[in-house]
DNA sequence: TAAAGCAACAGAGA
DNA sequence: CTCTCTGTTGCTTT
């Protein structure tokens, strides 16, 4: 369980953007040319001595804006770091690639398996598979309201975890705290989005957002290391990977079950299928 | 079974090129504005005084070409006709949409269930949803090739039905044709492409190019009505639509099966699913 | 019955 | 545990 998720992002994103901004990139070493999405070459043409105008994020993407518009989208996937080096020494023995900056700083990239490091230029913005479809970002992004989040789910089909983890209806949950999410909610991962009431609905955009918001005050999980290859402080999960522990509500015994290809962590008391409503 | 698959339309077309090349649209008549992809006001203002440069077909689509870069994407869908009048007499009862030329000819679209008549304008061919995908239309397209037709199958999974009935593999192909091309072929529906030696492979190459040509050498199918509202002279199947009645290569008794969503007729000697290769 | 787009979902691969 | 690509199914539409 080394996923980085929406807390972990917005995390390293505000830190990277807090140190990086307006510093220059001096030279870049691809160490592993599959996470890129372009020869070697290119690349490292596109990105020197470019200046870094903002950091920012998009659901699990960290995006880096950089002068004369080219991007650098940056997606942990199954987990990985991002960490800032003061100078060259004690650098980690492994990592995908190697940002220098001017200023003698070095910012290594190294996840431990599938990750994307993607550039981008001026124009292909809207055109970058991983971001295109990408849903609204909650926390960060205005437009995730309680309103939106409702009129999202009009109509749509299929479970609601199914519909929390795809991107492309919301962007930054994954199955790590998907799974407290839907606890806080009392909303079972198998429930058909059709069976759900207003009721349900309103409290899961609140459960989203407190879930989400506590994880970052706590600097995001403590299986995860920031950009300073700090851990973060979140690990106190309600129902996530405690199986057999008590629901810290009712005292009954968390289970682990397997929803679509993923496995869930429910209170079995607290999330019924059939108690909070028909599931036909 | 009135659905217009690559020979009539190509038949359709080529009248259509025939009778309208460098003639100039009068007025529109919409009479069903939802068959159409735009407000009826602004499709009647697009195409209004327009002049025909060409009709062309890429798969099941009539694809009209107009000066200033305007086109018309025509898709018949589940049957329907395309009927050039003399006149405005004798105009048929139903249609959904009226085009009448300067010269005083009418040209009237109908069909009996779903169907668009898609207005594209200048710079918006490539984004369009029904031809933007479209895999090459066989005896028309000179890039359809024996060589570029194995090269498609290359690593592709799932059957050769569903396989040829998907227009953005092949285009033109439908429920109706498919059944013969794979008799010809003695290739049982439900076969994976996986499946399918070299040597079956060039013989549904041959399957798709003899049948489909010998149609339209026969005006397409006697159910289906041309440009002057005359039937094709096409009705002989070999096993299409024979139900019970006898294989004409060994005269077993041809049966209809479900494949998919979509019925089949086959011989079951000849196109045996355990005969010609392992179906796994 | 058929045509085609879309959504949901499962499996494979990177 | 991630995301993308395929392919399949089921639903919808006039």
């Amino acid at each position: 369980m080394k996923m980085p998720e929406l807390p972990e992002i917005i995390n390293l994103s505000e830190q990277m953007n807090q140190e990086l901004q307006h510093t220059i990139i001096k030279d870049i070493y691809v160490m592993q040319e599959k996470c890129i999405n372009m020869p070697a070459a290119d690349f490292i043409k596109l990105l020197s001595n470019k200046r870094v105008e903002q950091v920012s994020s998009r659901g699990k993407w960290i995006i880096t804006r950089l002068d004369h518009g080219v991007g650098l989208f940056l997606n942990l996937g199954m987990g990985g770091n991002v960490i800032l080096h003061e100078n060259d020494h004690d650098l980690p023995s492994k990592y995908q690639l190697r940002i220098d900056m001017h200023d003698k700083r070095v910012l290594t990239i190294s996840f431990w398996w599938f990750g994307y490091i993607h550039c981008v230029d001026k124009g292909d913005w809207g055109s970058h598979k991983g971001i295109a479809k990408l849903g609204p970002t909650p926390i960060r992004d205005p437009e995730f309201t309680q309103v939106h989040f409702i009129n999202l789910l009009q109509g749509r089909k299929g479970s609601v975890k199914n519909y929390l983890l795809n991107q492309n209806n919301i962007a930054g949950i994954g199955n790590v705290y998907v799974q407290d999410i839907l606890f806080r909610a009392k909303i079972h991962p198998d429930r058909k989005l059709q069976t759900l009431s207003e009721a349900e609905k309103f409290l899961l955009y609140r459960s989203i957002i407190e879930t989400l918001e506590g994880a970052v005050k706590l600097g995001g999980l403590a299986y995860e290391k920031d950009l300073y290859n700090q851990p973060g402080r979140f690990k106190d999960f309600l129902v996530g990977y405690r199986e057999d522990l008590p629901c810290p509500i009712c005292k009954t015994l968390i289970q682990k079950i397997k929803s679509g290809s993923t496995a869930s962590y429910i209170c079995p008391a607290c999330q019924g299928l059939d108690t909070n409503g028909a599931n036909v």
